[in-house]
DNA sequence: GAAGTAATTGATCTAGCGATCAATAGGAAA
DNA sequence: TTTCCTATTGATCGCTAGATCAATTACTTC
């Protein structure tokens, strides 16, 4: 009767597996933020014992920073692109904004705001969380910076205004997720804001909405 | 030799107590967050046993949410006698971007991050955030309204403009802390764009950094 | 002064967390 | 085939959380 049950063992290449728990843990994050990311939980999604996960990732801490800094790294690349397809700098910004006000970020919204709260406690976290900030930083202010060069924006400062762009959109996207509000009938406001912001003529600033 | 040594009891009327457990729960959220509230810590701060925390305050999601509010509820308090004190209605808007965008709020901002994020999982608190945003919301749609009033701004939807102003300064606020970094010298871009939003003259509403 | 009410205590229960580790077994190398 | 390395397992440790409750005791009432 010595019938334990035992999961049947798959091996495979390290390479692979933590890229399979990784890649878990991503999806845990996605559909319930990263306060769901336990070992326990992440073990379960990757169909492997709780040991192999933190045998991978010796900490949580660190697998929690992983997981916020690909998923804002992936984030950032997808928006690059759709900026990217945009050749005049007004309109650029303009689908800067449509695209992160769409309402179709809710998911990482959510990663975004819990990733703020618990970097107080993970100091991993709050080194992911600074630099995907200055990611977006970077990539915002090249959008104005080229505005100011073809004449269409005019600031002495576009890095500072690439941080108060951001704060603001973050903050009404962080607002319409606690009000569960659309984001969406924000955006033709938040354009006329960031025209008065980057120096850009009233309504020069093009939202599809 | 049975020297339990057992806690001196005092007992106390019960809306007293009660008032005491709120206040030290109080305490605890104000200088460590919303998350920093355990039922033990609580006990501890307030001098007593934990059971008794748990006989005042069944749940300590009710607790949390209690406390979110009392915070917010006092901080409103707060901005509404400082932006009282101004008369018009452009100084008044200005007044409030100082007061909310001066820095001493950091303490706030940890408990306004956290709600947002714990709300997710703590329906009262769900509750009471929505509640306070809804009194943010009220106050600033005033400001608006008498501005349009007085002719100084100039918008059909104070209520929606209003929204996006606070979502505006609460992201901004979020950044800072994150990034360690000063709201205050985003007040005066800040006024620009709400200039812009509230249909205000360029320059009309002033920030006294 | 006695009796009763209820405020208060602290131990205890269940549940979940991250972390640790001896034991097991898959698969490559000899 | 046999040997060896290590990927993998699952039990377990220590800790903290919220909640529960019988026992205790301070205070009111008669």
């Amino acid at each position: 009767m010595s019938s334990t049950s035992s999961r049947p063992r798959t091996r495979k290449p390290p390479a692979e597996r933590a890229a399979e728990i990784i890649a878990a843990a991503t999806a845990i994050a996605r559909e319930q933020g990263l306060s769901a990311l336990t070992l326990r939980a992440v073990a379960e999604r990757a169909g492997v014992a709780s040991g192999l996960v933190a045998h991978y990732q010796p900490t949580m801490d660190d697998l929690v920073a992983r997981v916020y800094a690909d998923l804002v790294d992936e984030e950032v690349r997808d928006v690059e692109q759709v900026v990217g397809a945009v050749a005049d700098p007004a309109a650029r910004l303009g689908a800067l904004i449509d695209t992160l006000m769409d309402g179709e970020r809710e998911e990482l919204t959510v990663v975004w705001v819990e990733g703020w709260a618990m970097a107080r406690r993970n100091d991993a976290l709050a080194r992911a969380v600074a630099a995907q900030m200055e990611r977006w930083q970077t990539l915002v202010e090249s959008i104005i910076e080229d505005g100011c060069r073809t004449g269409a924006f005019s600031t002495t400062e576009p890095g500072e205004v690439a941080w108060e762009l951001i704060g603001m959109i973050d903050g009404l996207n962080a607002q319409s997720l606690a009000r569960g509000a659309d984001t969406t009938r924000f955006a033709a406001r938040t354009a006329r804001a960031a025209e008065a912001l980057v120096g850009a003529a009233p309504g020069s600033v093009p939202v599809s909405s």
